[in-house]
DNA sequence: ATTTGTCCCTGCGGGC
DNA sequence: TGCCCGCAGGGACAAA
């Protein structure tokens, strides 16, 4: 579920928890979750201070300190999080719990780092800062994504999203193409720049693309500055809900009236995907969409 | 070379 | 009321 301004929020609202604290300890509830192991995973991390909390695409960051002192200093290391559909990064308060809980990370203050997932489909990976051949980037996942949406230019976004005819919300979700967008910001995007979901991008000229990549800044920085969209399992760090669910134009309104037109709502099937769009705003191309 | 389908896993809501 | 089916925000992989 989170996408791109959901674990936006999730650094931010992570940050004055975690910042200047050391990893003291890693308990391992689910063998699945870090990616190796549990015990290498712990052994990068453990000992090391949380510098920094960023994102890119939808991973979640936290940047730690190097070791001095340890056998090795390798120069820092990177945990990242994944969360999928359904993971969390929660806060627990003293003598909180949390459910479906796979990871919990103790750190100096006796703050505690849940990561928790109903369906199991997050993971955690860690990385040394300054071995050759082991870094993050050479996860290949992390080496292949695209630019951040909200750091390129309306040019560079002309060009990434390419030709062919690919429908262009299969470009959209193409992580290499783009990094962070998933399913309810490509529908919110395609809605607002009027393009139907399955539009080849072929069929899509110079202004479409300008109207498109306008519409997901704006829908990217709207739901930003919403906290993120709850529909039903995201939670900030501290468990609250974010509120883009409510300015949602597109996404899970099948059925109900457009919000420009009325014309009622429909949903097909794209990139193996539900897809919601308005038949009338949205319209088939006529050869090449200006 | 792309692109689609299947799978990972659990829970929930709708339909019968 | 209760059961069953389909579907859910993502991505890896196999196969066409």
């Amino acid at each position: 579920m989170p996408e791109l301004p959901e674990v936006e929020t999730i650094a931010r609202t992570l940050a004055p928890d975690v910042l200047g604290r050391d990893i003291a300890r890693v308990e391992v509830f689910d063998p699945a979750a870090p990616q190796p192991n549990g015990a290498t995973l712990a052994a990068l991390v453990t000992g090391r201070r949380v510098e920094r909390v960023g994102r890119r695409a939808k991973l979640l960051l936290l940047f730690l300190s190097s070791r001095p002192g340890g056998d090795v200093d390798y120069g820092g290391a990177v945990l990242a999080a994944h969360l999928r559909m359904t993971g969390r990064l929660i806060i627990l308060l003293p003598g909180a719990t949390t459910a479906n809980t796979r990871v919990v990370f103790h750190l100096s203050d006796a703050t505690r780092l849940a990561f928790a997932d109903v369906r199991r489909f997050g993971t955690l990976h860690a990385f040394p800062v300054g071995v050759p051949g082991r870094g993050i980037e050479t996860w290949p996942f992390y080496a292949n994504l695209g630019p951040e949406p909200l750091e390129m230019t309306a040019r560079e976004f002309r060009a990434r999203l390419g030709g062919g005819r690919t429908r262009v919300k299969a470009r959209l979700l193409d992580q290499s193409v783009i990094a962070g967008v998933g399913n309810i910001y490509a529908d919110e995007s395609l809605f607002r720049a009027g393009i139907r979901p399955d539009t080849p991008v072929d069929a899509i000229g110079p202004s479409g693309r300008d109207k498109l990549f306008t519409a997901l800044v704006d829908v990217l920085r709207l739901a930003i500055a919403e906290n993120g969209s709850s529909i039903r399992d995201y939670r900030d760090a501290h468990g609250d809900a974010g509120a883009f669910q409510n300015h949602f134009r597109a996404y899970g309104r099948e059925g109900e009236a457009c919000l420009v037109c009325g014309a009622a709502m429909r949903t097909m099937r794209v990139a193996g995907r539900t897809s919601t769009f308005c038949p009338n705003c949205q319209p088939v191309p006529d050869g090449k969409t200006r």
